[in-house]
Order: structure tokens, then C-alpha cells, then sequence
RNA sequence: CGGGGUUUGGCGCAGUUUGGUAGCGCACUUGGUUUGGGACCAAGGGGCCGCAGGUUCGAAUCCUGUAACCCCGACCA
């Protein structure tokens, strides 16, 4: 159609330039704009109100497993930081120093937290005493910065929003079902309210977070078939603890250190809905988290009744829904392209000749189905119709996942693949970091995961030939 | 931090080669006609041409510096 053509020019069409088109999208559809400070972004309201549904879902999560929120500084005294050594070799070359207050120069410079683990320590080393005091399960919302050299809008901007879990316990049995009951709270809220399918792994000694003895993480694949880390949940033993002299007398009344973890999922994983569900026209938000699930649009609304009508179906549908009525004067087909491009999952169209019929017609965002339904039972159809949207993403999204995941026995049929068609490769592994870091160096994949859920794809690591430990998902990553 | 590109009303661009005081489309405002896939007519408003120096009678245009953004690599959520 004609005019489909001219609703594309506004958006780069995926094919042509994936990068292209992400920025594209946020930017037409609003959800953040550059700020006077690089690499620093302004979260605008829609984009804001879908991060809002995002905590609100996740927050309710954490709570019913008795986490309780904190808050805690902004700044991390250069001392405080430097206690755990591998810590503060992660994150040193990327934190923003305060040197001033006022005019007065510091006598100890502070740090922007880049992430709070050593302000959660020190705390803990000062309120815990007891096995009495223990678990202590404590989450903050906040936002953390770090200077990253690169920067793309929620993927990877300076400061950037999420929510970080931080848990002190007696044993390591505990801290390590922690990290892994909150690994899989973070894969069913992606799977569930995302609609995101997610792959449940271990990261390699390489790819582990700095200052833990093991990191889980769920990955999740784009619609150009690049992988997202889209949450990470760390065991950190007693390392930690040991640093921060985190102790408490046990039973016996002995000294012992505690077990810690922390989990985090940051704005990032806006970046991840965006990529993987939305198409050429733009977003496609999953019914759970949309912040508009259904838009009424008039059809000639200043004739025959229809805008009271339509304010009557409003008020009737926000009581369940999250809904809105543009009655503004543009014409009904900008209405139609500006909401799908706002990724909004339903519209409900409503003229003259529907009323005369006591219906409306509800069109889905994902194939533009249109089906006329009764005024009688609105909210029942329209429910459905919901339900089945956030099936059909999650379908969409995995069946996309899985015809981009291919296995690779030998090393030349790895690095064909990878250079052909992005995406995952799952291909066995002998355990040494050399042949990851040759992997990486020969086609730029990185090793995503050890999956929880192995496959036995050869007997041989596929890069050395040594026998293999693992099997691994391997792909380029944002 | 390396390699490449861009920067001109809100957005997208032309103008730069050959210096002469800024233009187009969309958006915006007002009035009217419209309305089932980005409507039409008419009249309006809005720009220290990224920033700082320099050359010149005169700079968006030439020179120097600098910043931001985008893409490709190295680092990360």
C-alpha cells in the first residue's frame, strides 16, 4: 500500500540498519532523549512508565520472598572502594570522582557508586552481630554511574537506572540457593510479564562479575540475533565478608563470616523489549507492562454521538484496563501508524456504523487482526485478546531465538556460522579461558552462558580439540 | 581509547566546491472543510547555522582548535 511506504520513511526499516532503526524507535516513540551531559539520558514518560510497571512487578516479586528496600549513598569514599581488590579492579577505570564540596577540596575523594556492594558491606559490618541477625535481604532502586567510552540510549548510557538486591547469610548453602532462586525470579518475570525468553547459565571465570566466585545470568536474544545480558545474580561466598570483616557468633558462639550475594536488573532491559519484539512500524510493548494496553480511537467523531460514546467506553474500561482516548483532531489513519509505532497492543476503533451495531473493533498490534466484537462483554473479549498478544510475542520471540541457534562441531563450522548469520552457537568447551579468548579474538563472539540445561554437542572442546567440559552458548553480545 | 561519519528552527534535510547576511518538507499556531490506514485550503510564529578563536569591508560557507552525537573495534549492566 501507498501509504504504508510513507509511515515506513519515518522509521529505518530493520533490515536495512538495526542500529538505525533502535534509535529511530526511541526516539519517535519517545521514550528518551539526549541530556547536556554525554552519555547521560533523559527518561521521558512513556519510557519512564514502562520501567515504572517493570518495578512494580518486580518490586511485589522481591518482597514476597522477604527482601525489604533500603537506600542507600550516592558516594563511596576511595577507601571503602579499594577493600575488596578484584572489586575495585573492575570498576575503578570507570567511576566519577567528587573531589570538591563547595570550594573546599576533600580530603578523601569519593566515588559515584558505580554499584553499592561496598556500601552494603560496610553496613552489614556494622549492624550484624548474631546468627539472630541473619539472612539480612535487603534491595535498593537507584541509579549507578559509570564512564563508559561508549554509550547507547538504555543499552549503555553513564547513569543509568536498576535495582540492586544485596543479601548477607550464614551458610554458603543458603547464599548460593539465593543467587539461584533470584537468577530464576529474574528469568520468570522476562519469560512471564516480558515475554522475553530467557537461556538460565553460569558465566565463565572470565565473564564473572568482579569480587564474585560465581555469576548467573539469563541471556536473552535480540531480533538482529545479538545477545543481551539481561540480568545477573552473584554468589560471593565469603570473599566479601572476609574483606569487610562481615562476622557473626554462631550457635556455638564462634566467629564466622557471612555468605553473601547480590542480583541486579537495570533500564537496559527496556533496550531488550524494544530489540526483540518490535518490528518495522516500531514498539510492540507486551500487554503486561504496556502503559497504554488499549487505545480507543473515534472514527468521525463529531458526528452522530460518537465521542460521548467512546468517553463512555473509557471510563467504562480504564476501572480494569490501562486505557486511553485520543480525541485529538488528527485523522484516524495517523492515529492507527502513531500508536502502533508507540507499540500500544490493542486499538479499539469506534464509528458510527459500530454503534449503530452495539460493537467495537479491536485490532492487534502484532498481525493487525481485526475482530468485531459485542459492546456486552468488551471487557472479557478484550482481556483475551490481551492474553493472547502476550502469548503471540513470547511465540514470536522464541521461534526467532531458536531459528537463530544453530550447534557447531568443529572450529571452522563455528566461525562460519558466526560470520554468516548472528546469533547463538552452542558448541562445547574444554574450560580453559585461552581458547575463549582466542574465540573471541578469531570472530568477536564472547561466551554467553554455560547453560544450566547442557546438551552433549561433541566430545572435544571446539575450539582446541581437548575433551570438553561444557557445552556453551557462544554470541555476539550489546 | 583507536578508525570513519555527522552537526543549519522541534524533526529530517538543501545551501558550503565558486564568501554577499538563510531556504525546503514535516511538525507547531489560528480559522474553515474533513475523518474506517499518517486529509485539504488559507493565514501565521519560530534559526547567535554545535561551540571558541582567526582571515575578510563582509563567514553557514575559508583556516585553527574544541565538543557532542552516530557507526565499526577494545571495556562493561
Amino acid at each position: 500500500m501507498a501509504k504504508d511506504k510513507k509511515l515506513v520513511e519515518e522509521i529505518t526499516p530493520m533490515s536495512e540498519d538495526f542500529a538505525q532503526w533502535y534509535t529511530d524507535i526511541i526516539r519517535k516513540a519517545e521514550l528518551c532523549s539526549y541530556s547536556g551531559v554525554r552519555g547521560c539520558m533523559v527518561i521521558q514518560p512513556y519510557g519512564y512508565a514502562i520501567w515504572e510497571n517493570i518495578q512494580k512487578i518486580m518490586d511485589k516479586r522481591f518482597k514476597e520472598t522477604g527482601v525489604q528496600n533500603v537506600s542507600m549513598p550516592m558516594f563511596i569514599p576511595e577507601s571503602l572502594l579499594q577493600r575488596e581488590k578484584d572489586h575495585v579492579e573492575g570498576f575503578a577505570p570507570e567511576v566519577a570522582w567528587v573531589t570538591h564540596g563547595g570550594n573546599e577540596k576533600l580530603p578523601e575523594r569519593l566515588c559515584v557508586r558505580p554499584t553499592s556492594e561496598t556500601l552494603f558491606c560496610d553496613h552489614y559490618s556494622n549492624v550484624i552481630r548474631s546468627y539472630r541477625d541473619l539472612p539480612k535481604l535487603y534491595n535498593q532502586w537507584c541509579s549507578v554511574v559509570r564512564w563508559e567510552k561508549t554509550t547507547r540510549p538504555f543499552l549503555r548510557s553513564t547513569e543509568f537506572l536498576w535495582q540492586e538486591g544485596h543479601t548477607a547469610h550464614a551458610t554458603q548453602e543458603e547464599a548460593e540457593e539465593c543467587t539461584r532462586m533470584m537468577l530464576n525470579l529474574y528469568a520468570d518475570v522476562c519469560e512471564k510479564e516480558l515475554a522475553i525468553p530467557v537461556i538460565k547459565g553460569q558465566k565463565t571465570e572470565r565473564e564473572k562479575f568482579a569480587g564474585a566466585t560465581e555469576t548467573f545470568t539469563i541471556e536473552s536474544m535480540m531480533h538482529d540475533g545479538k545477545a543481551l545480558q539481561s540480568g545477573t545474580s552473584h554468589n560471593f561466598g565469603d570473599g566479601f565478608a572476609r574483606a569487610f570483616g562481615i562476622q557473626y557468633l554462631d550457635e556455638n558462639n564462634e566467629q564466622q563470616y557471612v555468605h553473601q550475594t547480590s542480583w541486579g536488573v537495570s533500564t537496559r532491559i527496556i533496550g531488550a523489549i524494544i530489540m526483540v519484539h518490535g518490528d518495522d512500524a516500531g514498539l510492540k510493548l507486551p500487554p503486561k507492562i504496556a502503559p497504554i494496553q488499549a487505545v480507543i480511537i473515534p472514527i468521525a467523531m463529531h458526528k452522530d454521538g460518537v465521542l460521548e460514546k467512546t468517553k463512555e467506553l473509557k471510563e467504562r474500561l480504564e476501572k480494569t484496563f490501562r486505557v486511553k482516548l485520543d480525541d485529538s483532531d488528527k485523522s484516524p489513519g495517523w492515529k492507527f501508524s502513531e500508536y502502533e509505532m508507540r507499540g500500544v497492543p490493542v486499538r479499539i476503533e469506534m464509528g458510527p456504523k459500530d454503534i449503530e451495531n452495539n460493537q467495537v473493533v479491536l485490532v492487534n498490534r502484532v498481525n493487525r487482526e481485526k475482530t468485531f466484537v459485542s459492546l456486552d462483554n468488551i471487557e472479557d473479549e478484550l482481556q483475551n485478546l490481551l492474553d493472547k498478544i502476550q502469548q503471540q510475542m513470547y511465540d514470536a520471540a522464541l521461534q526467532n531465538r531458536d531459528g537463530k541457534t544453530s550447534s557447531a562441531k568443529t572450529y571452522d563450522e563455528f566461525k562460519e556460522i558466526i560470520a554468516e548469520n548472528s546469533g547463538f552457537v552452542k558448541a562445547m568447551w574444554c574450560g580453559d579461558e585461552e581458547c575463549e579468548l582466542k574465540i573471541k579474538e578469531d570472530t568477536t563472539a564472547t561466551s554467553r552462558c554455560i547453560p544450566f540445561e547442557q546438551e552433549k554437542i561433541s566430545d572435544t572442546c571446539v575450539c582446541c580439540g581437548e575433551p570438553a567440559k561444557h557445552m556453551v552458548y557462544w554470541g555476539k553480545a550489546y
